[in-house]
Order: structure tokens, then sequence, then C-alpha cells
DNA sequence: TCGGGGGTAGACTGGCCAGTCTAAATCCGG
DNA sequence: CCGGATTTAGACTGGCCAGTCTACCCCCGA
């Protein structure tokens, strides 16, 4: 028979990437064979790269949340300039398909992987809160924001700026998708309006 | 053989209570054996009640979304204390240990029942923002609140409410569990500041 | 030339599960 | 007292799936 054995490259990439794939699509209910059908390769190769269906797929989801994450930092200046930049970044990130899709597979198995998942949203909206906090602490400093718990005013900016997007999605519902630059506008003057600095007393 | 047949009464409200409880712990995955289990009832008496796992599972989620929508108006009165006593009653329910497991559950369950939770997702926080909207577009008419969207204003406020603390939950992660209605005022407090009205120029 | 590492296809095991079926038991109305 | 409706326990079917195993193949280095 006629079996032909290409070069053994990158096989295991194939599987990560076939696996990040479908798990997205259809969460940890993804067969092993499909996976394997979708990275052509036979099913004793999967075993032969992974210990099994779950190290697969910590090791997938670590990867795509890896992608998701990366670095977004605000960089000083105009005040409002930055903030909005970074808000269009964070709204891009986490409103993807890839993002939302993460997310709703990482919610779905919390029972079954509650360390594996604290682990990452710690590092993915936890490092998010931190920065920016981090920024609004130094323009506070500087009399830009009025004096305030920096972390509360990050979660409530982050929280503003996906409003019910993110939820709505993650529930499978469209949106009319509206002017993105206008409404971000909107949020992150009405956040510089709440953190105004106190008008002193005549 | 003694097979005690106690009387056949609320057999059906037992699935459903059963049913309720197992899906909410462990989603769709929670097997027939289990919920029958839990109800106390035979196999077969569960398939004279229902059609079959999925009508069951409709069903309950039905009662259970229900039970957590039950309207929450807004009472007119002194703008800061109706918009206070509706945040709590809001984060009461959307943070509740069984709003959040519900909420985990609908958004696990996207790929198999896109209809169903469309349709109740749209009478949960749709309907909220939908009251709330109605309530800040009365109070800016009144000249209590600045003119402008009223819709994203309510979505902006019922983010702000839940901030970060749903996602987490959704995701397991434990909060450490401060003084809600400091939080709660604060956030108030800054909507207010965001939509006071504009201060006429000179 | 030969042997082993990694590959392929596909059969197979064992387990779980949804849904059906049987046979016997209980209750209730007529 | 009888008969139908509902219940029970439990066997059974058919399907899916994770993981193992067999048998064969191909390339490359010793």
């Amino acid at each position: 028979m006629n079996h032909p054995a290409p070069p053994p490259p990158g096989n295991r990439e194939r599987l990560l990437l076939a696996a990040r794939e479908l798990f997205l699509e259809q969460g940890y209910d993804a067969s092993v064979d499909a996976i394997i059908s979708r990275a052509g390769v036979a099913r004793q190769t999967f075993y032969n790269h992974f210990q099994n269906k779950e190290s697969l797929f910590v090791e997938a989801v670590r990867c795509c949340v890896a992608d998701v994450i990366a670095p977004l930092h605000v960089n000083p200046g105009k005040m409002r300039d930055s903030l909005l930049a970074f808000a269009i970044g964070y709204r891009k990130r986490a409103l993807s398909a890839e993002g939302v899709a993460i997310y709703r597979t990482l919610i779905s198995q919390v029972q079954r992987f509650p360390d594996l998942i604290r682990e990452l949203s710690g590092q993915g909206d936890g490092q998010m809160i931190g920065s920016l906090a981090i920024f609004l602490r130094q323009a506070m400093n500087d009399g830009q924001l009025r004096e305030a718990d920096d972390v509360l005013a990050a979660e409530l900016l982050l929280a503003m700026l996906l409003g019910q997007e993110r939820n709505q999605r993650l529930l499978g519902v469209e949106r009319p998708e509206l002017d993105e630059l206008t409404l971000v506008g909107q949020v992150i003057d009405g956040f510089l309006r709440m953190y105004a600095p106190a008008r002193r007393a005549s």
C-alpha cells in the first residue's frame, strides 16, 4: 500500500493549529478525530506529540491567549489621545471573533480546568487592569485626573469600553456595528468628565 | 418485588428542579442519569414528561432566567437614591451564584441553542437596558442629566456596575468582597458626574 | 545493507450516554 | 373487583469517543 510519509516537519505545529481552530469553534467538545483530521495527521502521531487531549487543550489555549494578550501599553502624552489609542486597541482585541471565542471556551471549561483558567485570567484582563491603573495613577499624581482609587478607575474604564458588546457576542447576538471612533470618543470623554480634577471651592 | 410507587405528584416539578440544579452546576453535560437520580425518579418517568434532554434543558433554562429576570423598575425620586437602589438590586441578581451560573451555561451552549439564547438575552440584559434608558431619558428631558444617547448611557452604567466582577466570577476567580455600598456609591457618583448637565458657557 | 525512529491506516477496547423496551407493581375510578 | 394510567428497576441498542494496538511503510544514518 502507498502510505506517503512526507517530510516529518511541523506535525506538532499543525496539530496545535488545528486544535486552536477547533477548540475555539466548538469548545472542548471538539473530538480528537476532528483535530487530527483537520491537521491531516494520523491518530498515533497525535499521541506521539501529546500525552492526551487535555494537555493538547492546555497548550492550545495558552497559545491563543498569548496571542490576544500581547502587551498593550499606554503611551504618555495628551491624556485624551493616549486613552483613545489604548481604547481602540483594547476593543480591537477583546471584541475580535477570536478574542470572544477564547473567552467563551475558557468560561465553559471552568469546571474542568479551574487552575489554568484562573492563571490565564490573571494574565489577561488582570494585567490589562494593572497597567492601565498605573497610567491613571500617574495622571492623578500630575493633577490631570482627580485623586481616586486607580484600580477601580481602570476597571470602570475597561468595563465601559466593552459595554454590553462582549457579553452580547458571547451570547451570539449580532450588533448593528456603529461608528467605532465616535463611540469610543464618547466613552473616553465621559470617563474624563467623571475623573476631571475636582473644582476647588470658591 | 416491592416497587414502592409513591403518590405520583409533582414528578415533573422534581425533574425540573433537579435539572435546574445540575444544568447550572455542570452545564449541558449533566447526564440524564444524574438528573433522574437527583430527582429520585425512574428513567421512563422522565421520558413520560419530556420529549428528550434538549426540551428539558430549554424548559429548565427558561425557568432559571425568568427567576433572575423579574422586573427591576427604576423609581422616580431623587436621582442618586433611585439609581443607588436600582444598582444594588441589579448587582444582587447579576452577581448571585445562580445568576453567574446561568450566564455561564448559556454562553457555553450558544452553538447548540442559538435561537433560545438570543431570545433570553433579549429578555435579560436587553430589557434591563431598555427600562433604564427610559428612566434616563426622562431625567435628561427634565434637565437633571445632560442631553445624550440614553441607551448608551444605560449600557455604560450597567457595565460599570458589574465592572470586572461578573467576568471574573464567570472564570472562577474569587474576589475579596469589599464594601458593596461604598463601591456602588462611587460608581453612581461617577456616573452622575459624567452625565451632569453641561455648565452653560459664561 | 540494515535497523530504528517516526509516520500512516485502520481495527479494537472500554466507557459513557441518550433513548427504547420489558415486566412487574401501585393507585384510582368505575 | 377490574382495568387503565403511571410508576418502578433494569436490561438493551446504537452511537460516539479517548486511548491503545497492530501492521505496514519510508527515510536516514551507521
